[in-house]
DNA sequence: CTTATATTTGACACATATGTCAAACATAAG
DNA sequence: CTTATGTTTGACATATGTGTCAAATATAAG
């Protein structure tokens, strides 16, 4: 064994996988390009994960899992949806930011095997517990009349599509709103969180306490 | 000649390999998948399309200019943005629902040949260009005031994600809030128009006005 | 019918990718 | 040193995909 390394092979194979996978997606990915990445060779690669399907699928649960906010800890504290929301859009912009291909990636997964991605996420049920925690409350609030009623659908919709879509696009808005600017685009990332706090209350905030802002 | 049919057959092939590149991507589409689609063999294929790439190339800009709405009639009205945008957000959705597959097929060709994108968007330029002037008319009624001021982009990457991602994620949106139902997914969209066109006024109206609404 | 042209096909050559295998090599334990 | 085990490699077999070509077939025009 050769476990006095930094890090064993089979973490290095699946770190170097998950960048080229991510990346160029299932098809388009070799296990040649993998093993070049890790700096072996293609047969070695072979030797640890036998299969390029059994690769795939040993990292894409990973992946999958770090797309998911941690929302268990916000979910445990006693406070209000309108309360928890910026602190819900502070974890989704993070995860992306720290990975922002992932996005694209599950989507992409999402049209190429939907039956793979389902039983992937059925597998870390764990993880989507609090979000149906987060569900319920939403629900309950809107017959408190704490929220305004809405339509579930068009809560999650809109607050996804806010917080991972601009990173689906993040090239053609730096090209034609930023100049190109890299750092830029990290900015108006940054400042996104408030505004998509803004469009969450607007949208959430019952009519009558509208007047009282 | 066989003009005599409803269609020639370079039109059938581009009309197939249009759905069958769109819903697999470029790598994991296969010639001879294009050709069992258009119901020919593949060497037939291969004499009206030499190569893979070619073909590829054909349809590409076709399906760009839809996915583009046709905002240049509406660019012609003497109306203000706030009058226009129910317009814009109608020639978007009704684009994309005639095509639901379209953005993820651009996206994921932004990621594997920026280069090709850039310039089959320079070759249609005609067809940015009302974008551009609702790019000046925007930015000219923040200046005058009947806007509130904001980044542009802000407005922007808020109103495409608005309109775009809830397609690309249509399927888990379906299965979670509506039961995996379409029919209440087509109704989910038809209603969102509404919800988007008041986000955008909450976004884009200066807060002297916001009083009197 | 004959000729010219368009279309289709099967056979081929080539390239790339996958997965297997046995032999070589390294390493640690006895 | 010897053995057992883990690891790496090169060679191989197989499969799939691309693109070319010449021969066969159909179609239209003379």
């Amino acid at each position: 064994m050769k476990e006095e390394e930094p890090i064993d092979m089979e973490t290095r194979i699946i770190e170097a996988a998950k960048i080229v996978f991510v990346r160029k997606g299932y098809e388009a990915t070799k296990m040649g390009d993998i093993a070049a990445e890790v700096g072996i060779s293609r047969t070695a690669l072979h030797y640890y994960f036998r299969t390029k399907e059994l690769l795939f699928e040993a990292i894409f649960g990973q992946l999958m899992g770090r797309l998911l906010p941690n929302i268990a800890i916000l979910m445990e504290e006693a406070s209000t949806i309108l309360e928890k929301i910026p602190g819900i859009i502070e974890q989704y912009l993070s995860a992306i930011k720290q990975n922002p291909l992932f996005p694209i990636f599950i989507i992409n997964e999402m049209n190429r095997n939907p039956e793979h991605l389902f039983q992937t996420i059925m597998k870390n049920s764990n993880r989507i517990q609090p979000l149906l925690q987060l569900k319920k409350q939403v629900y309950d609030e809107m017959e408190n009349g704490l929220l305004k009623k809405r339509p579930l659908i068009d809560v999650a919709s809109t607050l996804l599509s806010l917080v991972i879509f601009p990173f689906l696009i993040h090239l053609p808005l730096t090209a034609i709103f930023l100049d190109g600017d890299r750092k830029a685009f990290e900015k108006y990332i940054d400042n996104r969180a408030s505004l998509i706090i803004e469009v969450m209350h607007h949208l959430l905030t019952p009519d009558k306490n509208r007047k009282q802002l």
